[in-house]
DNA sequence: TTAAATGCAAATTATTTGCTCTTCA
DNA sequence: TGAAGAGCAAATAATTTGCATTTAA
C-alpha cells in the first residue's frame, strides 16, 4: 500500500542517474541537495525544509539553489510537486503514478499506492477541451496524530 | 459536465441565507466581498482577485477583511479552497462534491461535475489509520488556451 | 572559454497580525 | 456596552530575482 524505500545510497545513484540521462547537471551542491531530500523522504518536505536539511549537513548552500535545483529536477520529471490549498510546495521523489492521503489540519500529505485509484475512468473525450496528462486522487480528512489530538482537547 | 450557474443576485441570496443560518454575521462589506466573489464566479479567484473585485465596486473594502471573511465563509461550509502545487489559495463557490481540471500551464482550474469520478472507491479501511472525509480527482493537464499557445511557439 | 550554476541580498507575492475605531445586537 | 467586524499598516512566510563570482563540460 505504502511504496517500498530503497537504502540512501542506492535511491542517490538511482536520482543522480535519472537526472544525468537528462542532461541536467549533477553539481557537488546538487549532489547535497539531492542527499537532504533523500533524508527527509516520504515527509513530502517544503523547499525551506530541504534547504535547512542540506545546510545542516554540507553549510553554505544557498536557499535560492535549493529553489532553483528543486524546479530543475521537478522539470526533468524525477520529482513532482505536491501542495493544496495554498501550504507551501512540498516536494515528491516519486514520479510514478500514486495518490495522496491530505490531512486537512496538519497539511501533511502520505503516499499511497493503489490499483483501483489507477483505475480512475478519465472523462473521454475530457471536457472543456481539456488535454488530460496526469489523473491524481486526493483522499481528505485527518491522519491518526490529529484525530488523536482533536480528542484530546474536546473530550 | 459543467455545474449549473444560477443568476447573480440569486446566488448572492442563497450564500446569504446559508451564512447567516449557520450564524455568520453578513456585514456591508461581507456583502460585498461575496458579490465581487459572484462577479467572478466560475474562475476560482485568488483572496487577492476578490479583493480587488469587491475594491472596484465598493472602494474602501481592506485586503484583510476581505482574506479574513472568505476563511470565515469556509469554516461555515459555504465557500471551499481550491489550489495546487504551490499557487495562491482559490476560493470556489461550489460546495456539493466536483472534480477540478487543473492547468499545469496557466494554473486555472475548472470546476467538473461526473458521476463516474465521485464513484472513486475510497480504500476502506483507510490505509494508515486516515478519517477520509473528502475525495477529489485532479485531472492535470493543459487547457486550450494553453495548448493553442504551445502550438504557436514550436510549430 | 563560455554557458550554466551558485551564493547572497534585495525584491515580490501572498497572507497574517496588531491595534484602534466602528458597529450592531 | 461589549463582543465582533473593519480598516490600515506593519510583520511574516514563501519564493523569486539581480548580479557578481565560481564551476564544469
Amino acid at each position: 500500500m505504502a511504496p517500498p524505500t530503497p537504502p540512501d545510497a542506492e535511491r542517490l545513484d538511482s536520482l543522480v542517474r535519472r537526472l544525468e540521462a537528462r542532461g541536467v547537471p549533477v553539481t557537488d551542491s546538487r549532489r547535497q541537495i539531492l542527499q537532504g531530500l533523500i533524508a527527509l523522504r516520504g515527509r513530502h518536505p517544503t523547499a525551506d525544509e530541504v534547504h535547512a536539511e542540506t545546510v545542516r549537513r554540507h553549510p553554505g548552500v544557498g536557499r535560492a539553489t535549493v529553489y532553483r535545483a528543486l524546479e530543475s529536477f521537478v522539470r526533468a520529471g524525477v520529482l513532482t510537486k505536491a501542495s493544496h490549498t495554498g501550504s507551501a510546495v512540498r516536494y515528491d521523489d516519486t514520479v510514478a503514478r500514486h495518490h495522496h492521503l491530505v490531512c486537512l489540519r496538519c497539511d501533511g500529505i502520505i503516499d499511497i499506492v493503489d490499483e483501483r485509484l489507477d483505475a480512475v475512468p478519465v472523462p473521454d473525450p475530457a471536457p472543456h477541451d481539456f488535454e488530460v496528462s496526469e489523473v491524481q486522487v486526493q483522499l481528505r480528512g485527518l491522519c491518526r496524530t490529529c484525530r488523536t489530538q482533536d480528542k484530546e482537547e474536546s473530550p
